[in-house]
DNA sequence: CAGTATCCGGTGCGATACTG
DNA sequence: CAGTATCGCACCGGATACTG
């Protein structure tokens, strides 16, 4: 059974989820995005190794969700092919994200397969930076977190584990 | 059955969606990240209405994988809990990316429960800027990605639009 | 509180065959 | 080439009961 999907606690990062959090949707939007080619359908079929059902599935829910295109490749013709819509482009500093933190921390996965490189430079970009509104870099130690609604402030209160720990203590 | 999970192509993408191209791993680690207190197996239960042999599973091999950690609270007490290793805290670009992709782009997607602020200034910061070596930062356009392995290029060559265009042309 | 054990239903997925 | 249709099974996930 597919996972229930919503939480106690309505929020972006579990809709977000929908699209992420399934490893078929992040392959397909990745050779989209960084081999920037593989469009047809038989080619995505044939790169990634997936049931010709089970692809006409995603394509369809990707679409449906404004992540990709389908269009004829020529007016009118009959041979299609998918792209990235800017929705769909905008999970890239994602899949640099992505890229970045398993070479730094999965031991074993030192694949260089490919690389993001500045245009201008030849020199690798950075992802993962989190600016102030001023520009500053943030580290882990500038950010906080504030609930906004009544509901996340009720969730931060009944799972701390402060309360769990005053009540066992008391 | 379980995906296939190793493309044609290896790269760290597809290692990386082991833990992110799953549903609850997200859920489990947002909860530990972004509420900071839901460390306690009955909690994260309850929060995230997680079956408790799923959840096990899911901790189990999170805890493999050097995500989190799982220590007693007292010392030589019995009563565990589970944070967030280091390696698991460089996560968090990616938490707050995908709540702004949501919420930038996700239509009925408003949902401001929590955020996160630049702690000195109180302003909300943003994710997903790409930086340049030299700190410039970078549009979509001023990226180019380089196939760095013999494998990526013949990954490149054969799936690429422009050979099936050019036959077909042809 | 922190799991483990068991059971069972639903379905995701792969494989294959077929269509225009 | 771009799918649709069908089939079968492994396995995921929810529910519940049990343990120390």
């Amino acid at each position: 059974m597919a996972p229930k999907k919503n939480t106690q606690l309505e929020c972006p990062i579990s809709h977000a989820l929908d699209v992420v959090g399934d490893h078929w949707n992040m392959l397909i939007i990745r050779d989209l995005m960084i081999f920037g080619g593989v469009r047809r359908f038989d080619a995505l079929c044939d790169a990634l190794e997936i049931s010709r059902n089970i692809l006409t599935e995603r394509l369809r829910k990707l679409v449906e969700k404004g992540i990709i295109d389908k269009q004829p490749i020529a007016e009118g013709g009959r041979r299609m092919e998918y792209r990235l819509t800017a929705k769909g482009w905008e999970l890239m500093p994602l899949m640099l994200l992505l890229l970045q933190w398993c070479l730094e921390w999965e031991e074993g996965c030192d694949i260089h397969s490919y690389a993001f490189v500045d245009r201008e430079k030849g020199e690798p970009v950075s992802a993962g930076n989190i600016l102030a509104k001023d520009g500053r870099k943030l580290g882990k130690g500038d950010i906080r977190m504030v609930p906004l609604t009544e509901e996340a402030s009720e969730y931060l209160e009944r799972y701390s584990p402060k309360n769990a720990e005053k009540k066992s203590e008391g």
